[in-house]
RNA sequence: GCUGAUGUGGCUCAGAGGUAGAGCACUUCCUUGGUAAGGAAGGGGUCACGGGUUCAAUUCCCGUCAUCAGCUCCA
């Protein structure tokens, strides 16, 4: 056969020569992954190709999908790992993900013990040296091979490929699975991998079908980027906000008070009320908003008009019951058809719009017990919500404004960098979930999309994921495990303004329906305080610190001096603390920063007789003695313009 | 909502069928100190909650609540 190489050079082989020698040949000994090739854009098992004439750029271990391999062989090596050690065990699947594997087996739950000894097998199975091979049956003799191992799973799976398929197995030394591939050439070429943890998962991701137990690993090309990727595993459980923002004394929550509903605490308070004070003057003073102040819940009838009791009645906490009760009452899981009522209160004329009203927000949503996270998923949470009324003549204009005042937001906390942007859309396929016809969805979609291609960020589109009056440009942030939430959301919605009969006077004095934007700025507090204490593992920017600035006296005869210097920088706006205890100053200073304070200051009596403070900041660590005065302006213009200080290098970041 | 694990002083955790332990934190006293832990003494727990088994339960069993992981969901 004839092999065109990446380069365009091409090689010919006789038939007779082995795959795992022209694999070698080809990839000039690189390649354990050498058996796996990339033909037409798709990565292939060579020895699919071994009558053909091809073109191939051979996977390497060191590329993404040579990496990909890598771990999905590592998941058969689990798989026969499992047999051998627990022969009743089903296997169903067991695919490459984007950071390891995973195996799904019908089998006792597994235990961490278990998957120590299961990681033991797997090293014995990877010395053996298995070679690889591939084989295909016919659909029909292949289900009853996989019937004779009394393998279930694998028959229902053959069973939805097509009659006239071929099926594919890859053998290692006697355990064969049904397999696409590609694959490693021997269980020798995993060299790299480790046991994560395991859990359960529904056959075909179905509640109603099978529990299966999960076992995720993953597996490197090197030792080292094992490591790595452990590592930042391990340095990811030191950020997650659910830890750290409850040591940190930001929030906690209370058995008897329930689920997703934390409490914060005078500190995790403090960084909220920083937060809104920001978003509030700003949103009014400078993005052209008036503020709106609302109830917190309503009669069923206002979510009736707004579609909400049709569509969403399970995530609403109902208060009454509607069989026996008179009246029946909601808690709000949105703000909008309270701030259009609002609206309605007065009569608009087209030149009052856009007509932007913000509120402090805080909402109800009644969501599914096992769904509740930290500060991310939570049952009352408090939005930066917003409604622009506007003509449709002003839509173009207010989405752009309402997407920079949120990228503004975000660049101002030094998160613009990592967002993602998503165009979410209806279903297509689901259209009775939604309100409006596909003209409706089609051009308010395509508006919003054009506002991404003018700003020029990247953005994905996705189907399903709109809300039911209309589609959203919703910006996504990963957490420290990688998992993705909304962080912001921008809304268009030409269709409720019928429900509640919403108009303004054009100039021909004719009644006209307005558009809708619903919009956050910076979204959810709870959310984004979560993600600042994740992005900055606690070491918040000086803005956004709950203590600013501690003031440590050497002993306690300079606990009057600290006291001044301290009511000094309050005076000017700067959340500080004395540590007046009978401490050395090294035990102060060792738990101001563990508390991660950005500045402390150390007074003794030269400071006392100069008017003077030693300086010791998180970022530079000793910055040296001060006047007060050159103090308090510094840390002054450093919070009124919210900068972000780096960590310099010092010993101190080290620790 | 589903599956599994977990729940012991403020925190991190140990423990065992016979009325609870360490470190840190806290309080008091000594020390009054110059940039990451000075010393001593002391207080503090209905072992998440409710049932059951037992002479005896914090420990075993059941239920509830909460936390975590995963699934599913997320207007």
């Amino acid at each position: 056969m004839k092999i065109t190489l990446k380069d365009g050079s091409v090689k010919e082989y006789s038939e007779a020569k082995s795959v795992y020698d022209i694999a070698k040949d080809i990839s000039e000994g690189l390649a354990r992954v050498a058996c796996a090739g990339e033909l037409d854009g798709e990565i292939v098992d060579l020895r699919t190709m071994i009558d053909k004439d091809c073109s191939l750029n051979i996977v390497t271990a060191g590329d993404p999908e040579g990496l990909r391999v890598i771990r999905h062989t590592a998941s058969h090596i689990l798989a026969e790992a499992v047999k051998r050690l627990f022969p009743e065990a089903k296997v169903t699947i067991g695919p490459a993900i984007d950071d390891g594997f995973y195996y799904d087996f019908d089998a006792e739950p597994f235990s961490r013990e278990d998957l120590d000894k299961l990681e033991a097998e797997m090293k014995k199975i990877i010395k053996e040296g298995h070679e690889i091979t591939r084989f295909t049956l016919p659909r029909a003799e292949a289900i009853k091979f996989m019937q004779e191992r009394n393998e279930p799973y694998k028959v229902e799976l053959i069973e939805d490929l097509p009659e006239d398929a071929e099926i594919s197995f890859y053998d290692q030394g006697g355990f064969v699975d049904l397999c696409a591939g590609p694959h490693l050439m021997s269980t020798k070429g995993v060299k790299a991998y480790k046991l994560i943890s395991s859990s359960m998962a529904y056959w075909r991701g179905d509640s109603e079908k099978a529990r299966l137990q999960r076992i995720y690993g993953t597996a490197f090309n090197k030792k080292e980027e094992l490591k790595e990727h452990l590592d930042k595993l391990a340095d990811a459980k030191l950020r997650d906000h659910n830890k750290l923002g409850r040591e940190m004394g930001l929030f906690t929550t209370v058995d008897v008070i329930g689920q997703g509903l934390p409490l914060f605490t005078p500190k995790g308070t403090k960084m909220i009320m920083k937060l809104q004070r920001w978003i509030e003057d700003l949103e009014d003073n400078e993005w052209g908003y008036v503020r709106t102040r609302t109830p917190l819940m309503a009669k069923s009838d206002l979510y009736k008009i707004s579609g909400h009791w049709d569509h969403y009645k399970d995530g609403m906490f109902v208060l009454g019951d509607e069989e026996t009760d008179k009246e029946v009452f909601a808690l709000r899981p949105m703000t909008c058809p309270f701030q259009y009522y609002v609206y309605k209160n007065e009569q608009h004329s087209y030149k009052d719009l856009p007509y932007r009203m913000g509120e402090t927000s805080t909402l109800f949503r009644c969501e599914d017990s096992g769904e509740m996270h930290g500060l991310t998923r939570v049952r009352q949470f408090t939005i930066s919500e917003g409604h622009l009324v506007i003509r449709p003549d002003q839509a173009e204009a207010e989405l752009k404004s309402c997407f920079d005042l949120a990228y503004y937001v975000l660049s101002v906390l030094g998160l613009e960098k990592d967002v993602t942007f998503r165009l979410s859309k209806w279903d297509p396929e689901n259209k009775k979930k939604y309100l409006g016809d596909d003209n409706y969805w089609n051009s308010t979609q395509q508006a919003l999309r054009d506002v991404l291609e003018e700003k020029g960020v990247p953005y994905v589109e996705a189907d399903g994921e709109a809300a039911f009056y209309g589609p959203k440009i919703d910006i996504q942030a990963k957490n420290v495990y990688g998992k993705e939430d909304t962080m912001i959301t921008i809304q268009l919605d030409c269709a409720i303004t019928e429900n509640f009969d919403m108009y303004y006077i054009d100039q021909n004095g004719d009644k006209v329906r307005p558009y809708i934007i619903h919009r956050t700025s910076l979204g959810c507090y709870e959310r984004t305080l979560a993600w600042l204490i994740e992005k900055y593992a606690g070491k918040f920017p000086t803005w956004l610190c709950p203590e600013q600035v501690r003031v440590l006296p050497i002993s306690e005869k300079y606990a009057e001096y600290a006291g001044k210097v301290a009511a000094e920088l309050k005076k000017n706006g700067v959340d500080v603390t004395v540590d007046e205890r009978s401490e050395k100053i090294g035990y102060k200073i060792r738990e101001a920063r563990m508390d991660r304070l950005p500045y402390m200051l150390v007074v003794g009596a030269q400071e006392e007789v100069d008017g003077t403070v030693s300086v010791r900041s998180r970022f530079a660590g000793d910055e040296g003695v001060k006047p007060l005065a050159e103090f308090i302006n510094q840390i002054c213009e450093e919070i009124r313009t919210k900068a972000i200080r780096k960590e310099e290098n010092t010993d101190e970041a080290a620790k």
